[in-house]
DNA sequence: GTTAGCACTCTTGCCTCGAGAGTGCTAATC
DNA sequence: GATTAGCACTCTCGAGGCAAGAGTGCTAAC
């Protein structure tokens, strides 16, 4: 479906109106700011014509047009290009992002506090699971007597940590050699390739303290595995009570659902992983809760390898050329972060 | 300001259909619900005295009364009977705050989330300062080049991190060395007592390694620091939607400024620990941005140390006498719970 | 001290009406 | 054939009026 040149500036006035507005854009309202030579008469066969093409709407007889979703969708698709945060706001996401940071889920929480402050809009980040981070220690530290504390150290910085029993017989010298047994045993190994198989085996040529190995090596697992799960972070949803469409609660609170239901994005967003800025409409979300609201997101990468998410979420009337923009920016410095924290 | 039988009747039954409904209460609702053998019009002269009194007022001639704020704490002060949780839902918050749980700020987190299910408020938690809590171990560990992590485990099971840089020409060997170092000279300390001299200390004590046990030191001055921070934890903001004096979204937005501002609620609660549940209603709140809202709250203690705080947010028209009850259960829990994992 | 009765007040929902904005259509114009 | 001016038409939105409903305050009787 191919648009001629005044169709085209036609749709591009009353998508830019009405995203700046909320309100329905009128033909007069389009000819005396965008005055393109033409009358108002014109202009309302023009949008006629694109109503029948459904990429405008009217709410009612005798008010303006909108964007219909597909207009939207036709917009982003064949005519919109990125805008690209100001020099003033890449320093202000750049120092953000990169300094005083210590650890890579700091990176991805600042990512997304900044992101949201500069948009405007909700921002979310699904965390990496990084295939390229190794472990570099296991320790087990005794706290009280019976129990003692795990904690694994990867290449990236991450710790993760939990409680196990131990048994009373157990020393503390005892538990500073498994310490060393266990950092030996699993040191450089990629924490996504560590399956309780090869658990299983570490147990059996481990056979000496059944007990605590027992208990060590199930919270290993555990703790491992917890670490694969993916994090979501969303911020900035405030912002959002300036968007004149969530004056009524039923938008808001099918956004605010998204503080508690973590699973709702990862549905959005999906597994694919392709590295470019892709955007939901409205309704094109299958997800049933938000088909109200659009999400822009990408994916980031190290090291060549598949990381995390980063998204925006907005009304439908969304400075999409906004949003794409600044993400296309934020991914280069996460990446580019990152990079610097594991490497 | 002492009230007769009658007005205490009165008045209380003003506040229970009130906080029921949320609408006015007419003198009629309340010699039909609550029948004491009186007309309405004496229900009337008794509800113009109240109001004569502070206690109660109208929204307009003609519309029922609503308890003030005034009226509310008299009530709070000298009728109200906290209501504890029934055993059903003892044995919920039980289970979700004690099972499964391997350290304190998890014990924090479940039960406040547990808390805000079962009451339908808002729930607050800021973190426990533990000074019982000692430091059991402290580790460098290498995980790239130039790059290291500190890792401080405490009595409780906390385990804090940090990382650092470090001169290439320190090895791991050197490392672990100086973990040894650290672990024996703040081993058995309590971790509010660490101050910054000691640590100079230990610095001179040290003084062969010099730049790394610079680093070090700063960090772990850093990373104790921050332990003392007190956190604030906020869960169940959504449940407010159902309540109908969100439904204009001042209310609403002040509410949800909480979730922004950490600060605010620390102002709320104020230093004082008095191991009591406190109510303040209202304009009590000193803080501008709540004064809209009531809250509920109350210190936990450890060992007869000071701990943190729990708390509950609500709508003025709150059950006050459900929320003082579960506090005063779930601050039984907590403490328990807590003595339970650092023991 | 209590109650019944009644006039009064205020909200709420509903209706109507006019102003305003914008359209679609037709006929004239370039 | 595309463009434009003109005009009737439609729809929203706010203001104003009106009746119903709920609740009060006051007075006079019990």
């Amino acid at each position: 479906m191919d648009l001629d040149e005044r169709k085209r500036i036609i749709l591009e006035a009353v998508i830019r109106d009405y995203v700046e507005t909320a309100e329905p854009v009128g033909s007069r309202a389009i000819v005396r700011k965008h005055g393109l030579g033409v009358s108002a008469a014109t202009v309302r066969n023009e949008m006629a014509d694109l109503e029948a093409m459904g990429f405008l709407e009217q709410p009612h007889t005798s008010a303006g047009r909108i964007p219909s979703e597909q207009g939207f969708r036709y917009y982003v698709d064949c005519m919109m290009a990125k805008e690209e945060p100001g020099p003033e706001d890449l320093r202000f996401l750049r120092r953000e992002i990169t300094e005083r940071i210590s650890d890579i889920s700091e990176v991805i929480q600042k990512t997304s506090a900044s992101l949201s402050q500069l948009t405007g809009y909700a921002c979310f980040a699904v965390s990496a699971v990084l295939s390229a981070d190794e472990i570099k220690s296991v320790q087990l530290i005794p706290v009280q007597a019976g129990k003692a504390v795990v904690v694994v150290v990867t290449s990236a910085g991450e710790v993760l940590h939990t409680r196990i029993d131990i048994p009373d017989s157990i020393g503390a010298g005892d538990l500073q050699e498994l310490s060393q047994l266990f950092t030996r045993a699993l040191k450089g190994t990629r924490v996504q390739t560590i399956t309780r198989t090869m658990l299983e085996t570490l147990r059996d040529e481990l056979l000496g303290r059944r007990e605590v190995i027992e208990r060590a090596l199930q919270s290993l697992g555990d703790l491992l595995d917890s670490s694969g799960e993916e994090r979501v972070t969303l911020t900035g949803t405030l912002n959002m009570f300036n968007e004149p469409e969530f004056k009524n609660l039923s938008k808001l609170r099918s956004l605010l659902a998204l503080l508690q239901e973590n699973d709702i994005l990862k549905r959005v967003v999906g597994d694919a992983a392709v590295r470019e800025v892709r955007i939901k409409i409205g309704r094109e979300n299958q997800v049933e809760e938000i088909k109200e609201l659009s999400v822009v997101f990408t994916d980031y990468e190290v090291e060549g390898e598949k990381g995390g998410k980063l998204g925006l979420i907005g009304p439908v009337r969304m400075e999409y050329w906004k949003a794409a923009g600044s993400l296309d920016s934020v991914r280069e410095i996460v990446e580019e972060t990152i990079r610097r924290l594991i490497k």
